[in-house]
RNA sequence: GCGGAAGUGGUGAAAUGGCAAACACACCAGCCUUAGGAGCUGGCGCCCAAAAGGCUUGCGGGUUCAAGUCCCGCCUUCCGCACCA
């Protein structure tokens, strides 16, 4: 093709006008009322925190859910696509001290920047119902959802022992310590410190959280796994052993202090419990403390070593330590007297931080048994006689029990269920459920976020700020400090205030609410982003609920994934909401990477979306994020690959430019829907016409069923730009008889015109600006997604490989819908197969029709 | 240790159990030129001087007429969980 000097591709021009356009017509990417007669669809990706600057993982992550958002406007969807800004958080109040800028200042201006970029991309949202979490009447309803909560009970205040990160000063949630550091501060340790602190009961739902998981088909499997292992719901039993009195030797049932629960999934095991191991900040063992200074020192030790290897996330790997505390518990079962031993590997806050230790049928409780020579007594018998009978520890439950008084010969099964029954007959435990997930610490001890709608008074306690007196705002005149504890209690106007109840002074929470509560919620706030009277109007919501395609980073996969299921069952409670879960379909695309390795900032890789716009638009850029990986993988970015798409753009630049006019010829302002007839038409006088024409056609077809059912499933967005290019190539080859006129213009028409259509959701510029060249009717957001021909699409003639005894002999062509028979004549009848069959002994002619010939020959 | 995903040319990758490497990138050769980050033509898994031919989807087995794809065992990488009683 000549190069036409005038006709270059040339994105900055192109993506400038439509840019300008698209601003100018703020319904272009607006939904339609709930009363639309259109299927709804709501396509959701993760809102972003406003750093400042897009990154790759940004841009990757939009330019699928805008692809998608696209066709399915072109498929005549009334499609809600928003975006929002997660604008809470540490970064602000960092920028604030470095910078000497308040908060809200820096990140409404990072917002602005952040949306010019998202602008610049192409990316079609609604901004009429775009959201900031920081502004007050997006956070009210952060306040407004907690006094509700407390209401049910749902929100509890207690002293606790927490994560603190030195580096933010401030509590973290146990999501966010990662190997025993702070989540955004990857080298600093995480200590434990006690603070009072608010709490959603989120156990409250650990049961419905773990159900739903399995009704959740639309979610990737690992995702759900990765729910499940963070719920951890374990099964089994509690058990009081009696305290025996001190040094009497009698058991003592007198008083609950008097007693030492233990969990145990294992209860069938309990008569063969050698010792009873407490935490190291189990109460009692304070208590017994108290009494005995040598075992206070020890046990500070014990305690001392398991915070560090807390702090170090390396609690697997510690140490097992312990001391005897002179002390004996009675076996509720049978009353046998076992001591009472304080070690460093239990846990206060899982279970009821105490164990039952059985040795013989358990790891761990082996291994600190024979350390110090703590009895081990076998009660379990293997079931199978492959297992070694003598071998300790014996870990299955595939046994028998003995030396169980009267539970001996039952299995470990039936005994599980007889002990619990006896149990709860003898009021010494029950069978109970034990969770990992833990209640959500929502508080923070900083100042850029919620304020927590309560107030201290001196004579009502706690009390909830009235709805009427919401939004507790935020005051912007504040000073940030490196000074530790909240900054919001350092000024008065906001701490001092009269209490609700009587009006006496009081003092307002100064802690403010953990972020992930600001994005919980906030895809119901887009249904109806202006209300100021509550959080959203149900019956809005309904109609768009659940999401119908939601889209973000694995990195969310227990965070907020779980909290914002979480707070739509709160929310269904309510009665606001109908559905269960917030989202159908989760899609977790995978990272950008660049030269094997994440891009950050400490490895200089990081590539900017910026430069990519500037260089080769944001047409080529998008397109490449798309191209380079299937979505749900990492993606390698070379800047090379978003130069060969900018030159593929280019080609399709330059073939449509230069066809347009005999597209004209047929006329402008048309509607595709009539191009396939009027193309079959146009063929119909030479009966099979232009065996070319035919041809692009049957390519242009497959092309369509192929993108269509791509959208439909299985999302390989970047198969679906290959099979462009594939297209666009054929066409190129066709050019001399696209210039010669030997291709009808219907037909030019038909191809041209549902290329761009098929490009429109990859690179939305160049294909607005073709389809307005080629005369295209109407927005091209709005026109109808291309249908593919069946008939079109299909083969005259297909290959048929031909094997013998497995391998490739030949390849023969036969026409499409041929029958066994006839392919196998032909297959016979091929030279190369008869020259390897002479003489020889066919056994066996496998036909699979349309696939494969392979003939067994000895 | 447990669970999950992945392993295919120089690179990113493609392939409902049926012609391995589509589509690109890089590279090589050539053409064109208004000298551009342009365009066009051809080549490009490995072995063999070439052809013919042979070999090839981490390794080893298996199922099947037929395996990158299914099954079993192993290795490597990445991710999640990890003294959870």
């Amino acid at each position: 093709m000549a190069e036409d000097k005038e006709n270059r591709y040339d994105p900055a021009e192109i993506e400038k006008k439509w840019q300008e356009c698209w601003a100018a017509d703020p319904k272009l990417y607006a939904a339609e009322t709930t009363s639309s007669n259109k299927p709804k669809y709501y396509v959701l990706e993760m809102l972003p925190y406003p750093s400042g600057q897009l990154h790759m993982g940004h841009v990757r992550n939009y330019a699928i859910g805008d692809a998608l958002a696209r066709q399915m406007w072109m498929r005549g969807y009334n499609v809600l696509h928003p975006m929002g800004w997660d604008a809470f958080g540490l970064p602000a109040e960092n920028a604030a001290l470095k910078n000497n800028m308040p908060p809200r200042e820096w990140t409404l201006g990072n917002i602005a920047a952040m949306k010019r970029q998202m602008l610049r991309l192409g990316l079609g949202y609604d901004w009429a119902t775009e959201i900031t979490t920081c502004l007050p009447d997006y956070y009210r309803w952060n306040q407004w959802f907690f006094l509700r909560m407390a209401e049910k009970g749902l929100v509890y205040r207690k002293k606790s022992k927490v994560n603190w990160c030195p580096e933010c000063a401030t509590v973290l949630a146990n999501e966010q310590v990662i190997d025993g550091c702070c989540w955004r501060h990857e080298d600093t340790k995480v200590e434990q410190r006690d603070l009072e602190q608010w709490f959603l009961r989120i156990t409250a739902y650990a049961e419905e959280l773990l159900d739903g998981l399995d009704k959740l088909e639309g979610w990737p499997e690992k995702v759900r796994t990765m729910q499940r292992n963070w719920i951890g719901r374990s099964e089994g039993t509690e058990v009081d052993f009696f305290l025996e009195e001190q040094g009497t030797g009698n058991r003592d049932q007198g008083s609950e202090k008097q007693r030492i629960r233990v969990f145990t999934t294992r209860v069938d095991t309990i008569f063969g419990a050698t010792s009873v191991q407490l935490a190291p900040a189990h109460p009692l063992v304070a208590a017994f403390c108290a009494a005995d200074p040598d075992l206070k020192m020890k046990v500070a030790g014990l305690l001392e070593e398991q915070k560090k290897a807390r702090e170090a996330g390396d609690v697997g790997a510690i140490e097992k330590h312990g001391v005897p505390t002179g002390r004996f518990a009675m076996n509720p079962y049978n009353g046998a007297r076992v001591p009472i031993w304080v070690a460093n590997y239990i846990l206060m806050d899982y279970g009821t931080g105490a164990i039952m230790s059985v040795p013989a049928h358990d790891e761990r409780d082996f291994e600190f048994a024979a350390k110090y020579g703590i009895e081990v007594r076998r009660v379990i018998r293997p079931a199978f006689e492959t297992e070694d009978p003598e071998a300790l520890p014996f870990l299955s439950e595939d046994g028998v029990l003995v030396n169980s008084g009267e539970y001996d010969g039952l299995t470990c099964g039936e005994a599980q269920m007889r002990l619990q029954e006896a149990a709860e007959r003898g009021k010494f435990g029950n069978a109970a459920v034990t969770y990992r997930l833990k209640d959500w610490g929502v508080s923070r001890q900083r100042y850029w976020g919620t304020p927590i709608p309560m107030i201290h008074c001196e004579r009502n306690g706690l009390v909830p700020v009235p709805d009427e007196q919401l939004p507790v705002i935020l005051p912007e005149q504040i000073e940030i400090t490196q000074q530790g504890g909240s900054p919001l209690g350092r000024v008065p106007e906001f701490v001092n205030t009269t209490c609700p109840k009587c009006g006496g002074p009081a003092r307002r929470e100064t802690d403010t609410m953990d972020t992930f509560v600001d994005s919980s919620w906030y895809f119901y706030r887009y249904t109806d982003a202006k209300n100021a009277k509550a959080p959203f109007d149900p019956a809005t919501a309904q109609y768009w609920f659940p999401i119908n395609q939601y889209i973000g980073g694995v990195e969310h996969a227990i965070l907020h994934l779980i909290y914002s299921r979480f707070w739509t069952k709160m929310m269904r409670d309510l009665g606001l909401v109908k559905n269960d879960e917030p989202a159908r379909r989760l899609f977790t695309q995978g990272m950008v990477i660049k030269d094997g390795a994440k891009m950050s900032k400490s490895k200089g890789n990081v590539v900017s979306p910026d430069d990519m716009v500037a260089r080769y638009g944001a047409d080529a850029t998008r397109m490449y994020a798309l191209f380079a990986a299937p979505p749900d993988r990492d993606l390698d970015w070379q800047e090379d690959g978003v130069a060969g798409v900018s030159r593929f753009l280019g080609r399709v630049w330059r073939l449509v430019t230069k066809y347009a006019p005999v597209v004209h010829g047929e006329g402008t302002g048309f509607s595709p829907y009539a191009q396939s007839q009027k193309a079959t038409e146009a063929l119909a006088p030479e009966g099979t016409a232009s065996g070319l024409s035919a041809s692009l056609r049957r390519k242009l077809h497959q092309t369509i069923a192929k993108i269509t059912q791509d959208f439909e499933g299985r999302w390989h967005f970047n198969t679906c730009v290959a099979a462009i290019m594939e297209l666009v190539n054929e066409l190129q080859d066709a050019d001399a008889q696209l210039a010669s006129g030997e291709i009808p213009a219907p037909v030019v028409r038909e191809l041209l015109t549902n290329l761009v259509l098929l490009l429109a959701p990859f690179a939305p510029f160049i294909a607005a600006e073709l389809w307005d060249q080629l005369g295209g009717e109407g927005v091209i957001l709005r026109a109808p997604w291309p249908k593919s021909d069946p008939e079109l699409a299909k083969e005259d003639e297909i290959e048929i490989p031909v094997q013998i005894n497995g391998k490739l002999i030949a390849v023969v062509r036969v026409p499409s819908g041929s029958d066994a028979k006839a392919i196998e004549a032909a297959a016979l009848a091929d030279e190369k197969v008869r020259s390897r069959t002479v003489g020889k002994n066919v056994v066996k002619v496998i036909v699979v029709p349309g696939r494969a010939v392979n003939l067994v020959v000895k």
